[in-house]
DNA sequence: ATGTTC
């Protein structure tokens, strides 16, 4: 790894941290803390902050910390956590939404390829939790179906065009690599047997939620009945050994590729992001998503709070539709709970890190699917067949 | 975040 090269800074007391939002921006000060927080910690070089800035278990999530040294609690339990963007290929006009979303219900069960044999031809154990593999999980992960609504760049796609965007990670593999390790608080030293063995355990964790990515998107497309092709696949949880040292990063996207995506909430747009390459202090990395305005408790009473409340979170304002069967959850990751992309969007512009290239709408978000909502929407398939017979 | 949590 080497020794870093802004030793004189990491002596006097403090990393330098980098913020790339103004004063507009929605940021917690318990962000702001955990931020001081970490660059107090040893080993730590720089700090990128982001617009989706918001405080973590461990630490500020929507950051990329440069450090000496490993910090398996700055990546958590999702190691290799991610979004990957697929362009479909199915004409918007021969796709019907509720259809689709009885479909995309499959992505609840376990999936029933081969995954011992996908494991193995991507270099890894072939029984590291096959049993997981190819499951979106719960949490702010999901599966959504989007359209591109803008395009303000050549990059490939039109407007009208079908996309799906993954967000998922490593599922109970990560869990266990984390939970693995001991005593993490000072952070390992990367040359010692125990960061080594984190740092093999991680790498594979990356592959295996990269991998997930892809196994969630053939078993959307295959339930579709469409093809598909790789847009961008960006990590946003994990550790990147360079030159300059172990690149953390918590809630950021990596950002050396040519298209990068931010998510926006259920019912707000998603955007694609070019990465402006000459901005070394914001660490390779860009705003992964909206960033979550109000914590998961804090949306009790603040969301879903009556029955139609609830059935209005599974509609967007857009017309789409968000299957998320779990009760908790649907307020939990009610789009208030998050700040809005647009804004996070032109924070980053304003700091000159990226310039949008799209914007996408969602139609149809898969988080959650229960057999007792199966049973509730064929209710209702059947009383609007009902419906229609008495019509007639 | 997590086949969690008794």
């Amino acid at each position: 790894m080497g020794t870093s090269p802004n030793k004189a800074a990491r002596i006097s007391g403090a990393a330098s941290i980098h913020r790339f939002y103004s004063e507009n921006a929605w940021i917690e000060g318990k962000a702001e803390e955990q931020l001081d927080a970490v660059a107090a910690m040893e080993g730590i070089i720089a700090i990128a902050a982001f617009p989706d800035l918001h405080p973590g278990k461990y630490g500020p999530v929507g950051s990329a910390i440069l450090s000496d040294r490993i910090y398996p609690q700055l990546i958590g339990n999702d190691i290799g956590c991610g979004m990957s963007l697929y362009a479909l290929d199915l004409p918007a006009r021969k796709f019907r939404l509720d259809k689709a979303a009885r479909k995309l219900r499959l992505l609840e069960g376990v999936w029933d390829g081969d995954a011992g044999a996908r494991l193995a031809s991507d270099g890894l154990p072939p029984d590291l939790h096959p049993n997981a593999l190819g499951t979106i999980g719960g949490g702010n992960h999901f599966c959504e179906l989007q359209v591109v609504d803008t395009v303000l760049d050549d990059i490939g796609l039109e407007r009208g065009q079908l996309m799906l965007l993954v967000h998922s990670g490593s599922r109970s593999f990560g869990t266990e690599v984390f939970s693995s390790v001991i005593d993490h608080s000072g952070g390992f030293d990367p040359d010692s047997e125990t960061g080594q063995a984190y740092m093999e355990a991680h790498r594979q964790a990356v592959l295996w939620a990269s991998l997930n990515r892809a196994i969630i998107v053939e078993r959307a497309a295959r339930a579709l009945h469409c093809d598909f092709r790789p847009v961008c696949n960006a990590p946003h949880n994990l550790i990147e050994p360079g030159p300059r040292g172990l690149l953390h990063r918590k809630g950021a996207a990596k950002a050396d590729m040519p298209i990068v995506p931010l998510a926006g909430s259920r019912d707000a747009l998603s955007y694609l992001l070019k990465p402006n390459r000459h901005k070394p202090e914001a660490l390779a990395s860009l705003a992964h998503g909206a960033g979550r305005k109000y914590d998961r408790r804090s949306m009790t009473g603040r969301a879903g709070v009556t029955r139609s409340d609830r059935e209005n979170l599974s509609r967007t304002s857009f017309g789409g539709l968000v299957i998320c069967e779990d009760r908790q959850l649907l307020i939990e990751e009610a789009p208030q709970a998050y700040k809005d992309p647009a804004h996070v969007v032109g924070q980053l512009q304003a700091a000159r890190l990226a310039e949008p290239v799209a914007a996408l709408k969602p139609l149809l978000t898969f988080k959650k699917a229960t057999p007792e909502g199966h049973q509730a929407s064929a209710r209702k398939k059947w009383n609007s067949l009902g419906t229609r017979r008495a019509e007639r």
